[in-house]
DNA sequence: AGATTACGATTTTTT
DNA sequence: ATCGTAATCT
């Protein structure tokens, strides 16, 4: 194998690019253009022509999927593993780079790596702590906007609230007690892996310049997803050198509310000087007519460096557009197709594409009924399930008997009678004292807390953890102390009677076994239970698709990056879900949902198919549709099988939905009276619940009702979802929900003039024009 | 301590 | 609709 045996299976635009030598270089890859192909053929070029050893070479990625499947494409160029060769994401290679050179503020060599649940259990914390309102301060939210802070590289110090007031001031106390308190943890949670790597780097020169040395070259995947930290730690990394290359694909850049920043990819060329720009756009997957349609969407965009994809295959099939009245009949006409498409398709060759999670329901009941075998792709991966998150939890307390947060976690678990009071005992003792919770609980065993009785089950938990120290000072491995605490707690038992899926959790805390067996065969000596857990943090596909039997994928447009399927859908193709409606239109976020579209455009090999729906059922509620997605609109001429007259952009389809299913007004008023499944309609809520109660009860029976044409007794008429309505200052519009009953109802419609708001009944003068 | 109820919020999620 | 949390009960 020599370089002359790569280049024979490379177009002439990804020779450039693995020939490219030193200086930057920015290979802009359009979606199926073999962008990692033209990474892995360039380290092994860089190798087998002896310009690099293989510890010169560090090359980052997003996620340990693509960092595997580059490994594992590299080992199979050059024939063997590699020692030395860096391949990692930028998380990992963080923590790589922080446990050797110790991390900054004095967090050292040590530190667990917190995740999303971890840092939600401490932001709930602090923000009590500090005695605030959750209401306010929603911790999801709080940990958003902090998160948002850390990727641009702001401290508690540095950091400015949106709002200069109170609010702000309590924001900016929390980001510091939050920061202090994984501090007093010894922990750092993603966004600090980056954080400090930088403030490392920048803070000591010539450690910089020492890993300039070590790695001369650089390569970085998905370069359009990279934020501020990442781009700054790509800049140290790099030198003046600037021995870069940077592969990504502006138009897909899809997570910039994660702070991911396209101008990353934009600017390139600007703060690289000297960049060699390769564009990759001859496309290996799709059909002619997929690469068009794709391309007329993504034209839309302003933000974008230019890319024209091509095939050399054929146009292949037109692009199927699918209109339903509800969202139930938009799944079972996908699942229609899906049995007509069977003949020529494995299941498995199929993936149905949707903007939001819940979408996923209605097409899984249609999947289900018409016994169509499926798969959710995503949902909760392995190391996030509760029995083994608690296992991991134990494992924690052992390894780092710092954090009082996993003791807390697990002090209940199994169920040892141990409640809020108890847990308040011991921190008041902790705090009392000066010790970790974990030496609360020691000293409280042995007495020493007060005069009150213990949960008796406490003191085995105390032996437990004794045992499990004395076994890690031994020299066990995670799998020794996985099974004695399983055995020790009685474990199996306790999620056995778990739930219905008590076997499945039993299946997977042997997994957990089995894979803490695995790392002790495989790793070497002086690796232990923090690489372990480091490992387990770090890691979170474990749930790779096993298809022992072929099913249909379904997932959301975000999860299919990087996928391919022969065919696909995408489901809810209407203004409102895709582009989602924010109530804003900011322009950026549109090019973003856009971008977002492209990518599951591009994601379809052979056949394509679109489909969206007149009224949809979201979150309890019926939502009307008023117009298809803005999208659809962009796919150029010719592409689209589309069966029925296609409305002006801008204009409101003429109404295809059948109303037929609600329950007139009277009816209406009427059930909401009555009382309904034996239960008095008392309070408000009660009310409220008889009248869903009614209408779902009326619904499931599919009465037909005729609309009352104005019926006399009704003057004036009071608008429902799905009405056509007149309002004296935005003019016409679709009433989208309604809230509320007689004086304070509130209406939300979408008016042609100024898009949707929200308005009071009772003062909007809104006439209704057709119900 | 644990069960029940009431209330509110709910895009997307690589690490 | 559904989930998580806080307040309220047994």
């Amino acid at each position: 194998m020599d370089t002359s045996d790569l280049l024979k299976q490379l177009n002439p635009a990804q020779q450039k690019a693995v020939l490219h030598g030193e200086g930057p270089v920015l290979v802009l890859a359009g979606a199926g253009s073999g962008k990692t192909r033209v990474i892995t053929y360039r380290i092994a070029r860089l190798l087998l022509e002896k310009l690099a050893r293989p510890s010169e070479i560090l090359a980052v990625t997003f996620t340990n999927k693509a960092a595997a499947e580059m490994k594992s494409r590299v080992d199979q160029l050059l024939g063997d593993e590699l020692p030395g060769l860096w391949i990692s994401t930028f998380h990992s290679a963080c923590a790589r780079l922080l446990r050797i050179e110790g991390a900054p503020d004095g967090i050292g060599r040590h530190f667990q790596i917190y995740d999303t649940n971890d840092q939600q259990a401490l932001i709930k914390q602090v923000i009590e702590s500090l005695s605030l309102n959750v209401k306010i301060f929603q911790p999801r939210k709080m940990l958003a906007i902090f998160s948002q802070a850390k990727n641009q590289l702001q401290t508690p110090d540095t950091y400015k609230p949106r709002f200069n007031d109170w609010l702000g001031d309590e924001e900016q106390k929390l980001f510091r007690e939050y920061q202090q308190r994984l501090a007093d943890c010894g922990a750092v949670d993603f966004d600090d892996l980056l954080l400090l790597t930088v403030r490392l780097l920048n803070e000591k020169p010539g450690l910089a310049e020492l890993y300039q040395q070590r790695f001369r070259y650089l390569l970085v995947d998905e370069y359009q997803d990279t934020n501020r930290a990442q781009y700054e730690m790509v800049r140290l990394l790099a030198g003046p050198r600037g021995n870069v290359c940077a592969v990504g694909d502006e138009d897909q850049s899809i997570y910039r509310w994660r702070g991911a920043e396209v101008r990353n990819i934009l600017d390139f060329e600007r703060d690289f000087p000297g960049t060699q720009l390769v564009k990759l756009e001859q496309n290996y997957r799709s059909t002619g007519t997929i690469l068009r349609a794709a391309g007329g969407v993504i034209d839309n965009n302003t933000q974008r460096k230019g890319k024209k994809l091509w095939t050399a295959a054929g146009d292949g099939d037109p692009i199927r557009l699918i209109r339903a009245d509800s969202d139930l009949e938009e799944a079972r006409m996908v699942t229609g197709v899906i049995r007509e498409e069977r003949r020529t398709f494995e299941l498995d060759q199929m993936a149905i594409l949707y903007r939001m999670n819940f979408q996923s329901r209605v097409l899984e009941d249609a999947l289900r009924a018409d016994g169509i075998p499926h798969k959710i792709v995503a949902g909760l991966s392995f190391y996030e399930r509760k029995e083994i998150k608690d296992l991991v939890a134990y494992l924690r307390v052992v390894a780092n008997p710092r954090d009082d947060l996993d003791l807390k976690r697990i002090i209940n678990v199994p169920p040892r009678g141990v409640g809020k009071k108890t847990v308040e005992r011991l921190e008041k003792h902790a705090a009392a004292g000066g010790l970790t919770l974990r030496q609360a609980l020691a000293e409280a065993v042995e007495g020493k807390a007060g005069k009150a009785r213990l949960p008796a089950a406490l003191a085995e938990l105390d032996e437990l953890l004794r045992e499990q120290s004395e076994l890690l000072e031994g020299g066990a491995g995670p799998a020794d102390l996985l099974e004695q605490i399983v055995n020790g707690t009685g474990f199996a038992e306790y999620i056995r009677g778990f739930d219905i899926a008590g076997a499945d959790r039993l299946e997977n805390v042997e997994e957990l076994l089995a894979k803490a067996r695995e790392f002790e065969e495989t790793s070497s000596e002086e690796e232990g239970l923090s690489q372990f857990l480091d490992l387990v943090s770090l890691v979170s596909d474990s749930d790779a698709l096993d298809a022992d039997t072929p099913q249909v994928r379904l997932m959301t447009l975000h999860t299919s990056k990087g996928l391919e399927f022969p065919l696909v859908f995408i489901v809810g193709l209407e203004e409102g879900v895709f582009p989602i409606d924010r109530g804003d239109q900011d322009p950026e976020e549109l090019e973003e949902e856009r971008r977002l579209f492209y990518v599951g455009l591009t994601r379809a090999m052979k056949k394509l198919n679109l489909s969206w729906a007149g009224r949809r059922r979201i979150y309890g509620q019926t939502r009307y549709t008023y117009e298809q997605s803005r999208f659809l609109t962009e796919i150029p001429e010719g592409c689209l099988i589309d069966p029925t007259p296609r409305p002006r952009p801008g204009h409101s389809l003429p109404r295809t939905t059948d109303l037929s299913w609600a329950p007139d007004r009277r009816a209406r008023k009427m059930t909401a009276r009555r009382t309904v499944g034996g239960r008095t309609a008392g309070g408000r809520t009660a009310g409220k619940n008889a009248v869903d109660e009614a209408r779902q009860f009326l619904a499931n029976l599919d009465i037909k009702v005729e609309q009352p044409a104005g019926s006399p007794g009704e003057a004036a008429l009071e608008p429902q979802p799905g009405d056509l309505v007149q309002h004296p200052k935005f003019g016409r519009g679709r009433v989208l929900q309604k809230e509320g009953q007689g004086e304070d109802a509130k209406v939300r419609v979408h008016f042609n003039s100024v898009g949707a708001r929200t308005l009071v009944l009772r003062y909007a003068r809104l006439e209704v024009l057709e119900g």
